[in-house]
DNA sequence: GTCGTTTACTAGCATTTTGCAAGTGGTGGC
DNA sequence: GCCACCACTTGCAAAATGCTAGTAAACGAC
């Protein structure tokens, strides 16, 4: 993930899909999000049960940036992080139609080399 | 990337959407799908000139992996590898509207942070 | 209240991937 | 043939990743 100094990013170019991939160009990130959009809030160990298992310090550190970005929040803005879930804020909720292509995109073209992939709900 | 042994890549499960990020969810293996959308079709060279500057070795390796993917593939089939450009196959071009998406994402929800952020064409 | 369990992390370290710089080898133009 | 150039490959330092283990705080049971 490329950090800079000043932001939490460092943008290497001022192309929108360049700098997209700059936040979510790995994938941990999308994959929370994933998690977020299905399930609407999810607790730290209970996306770290998701069936890619995430190892938790890199949930940790990729929950803090997301978080930082304003992509998603805790659920109870003041409380304490123990089953204190974290959700989607409105530009986390965004990206959905992103996931959706990106998922048809999947289950059309990755079939034959992937047989088991399943198709999108 | 994940790579296994018999796939040139490692499923991590059978979401369509984390299967996707597999081969894709790294910053790179999409910017050369940009490229490719944007130009049509792009050499090495260019591809490597472009402003978020790919260092040869990782396009090298990138440009191999969704080569076998079969999202791209060579303008002439079985020409040398001078000036012989790469475009993307119908599976590439499918990945316009997942780009799309991402871009216009981005321009709405980073314009903040990134102020210099170009829209989408 | 205190004891044990659970949750949400952090820390340490081996392995893998990246990024940079320099090198190589085939090609096409002259 | 000679030379510039294009498409890579190689070597190595630095960063990110993936395990595994550890810890602190909070909740529940009693």
């Amino acid at each position: 993930m490329a950090q800079g100094k000043n932001s939490p990013v460092g943008w290497r170019s001022e192309c929108p899909i360049s700098s997209g991939l700059d936040i979510l160009g790995d994938i941990w990130s999308l994959l929370i999000v994933r998690d977020l959009i299905v399930y609407g809030t999810r607790t730290y160990s209970e996306i770290s049960q998701s069936p890619e298992k995430i190892s938790t310090n890199i949930l940790a550190s990729r929950l803090k940036l997301v978080t930082t970005l304003g992509v998603n929040e805790r659920v109870d803005a003041d409380r304490v992080a123990r089953n204190n879930a974290f959700r989607l804020t409105k530009s986390g909720k965004e990206l959905r139609k992103v996931l959706e292509e990106l998922g048809r995109w999947s289950h059309t073209n990755l079939k034959e080399m992937h047989p088991t992939i399943v198709g999108m709900e």
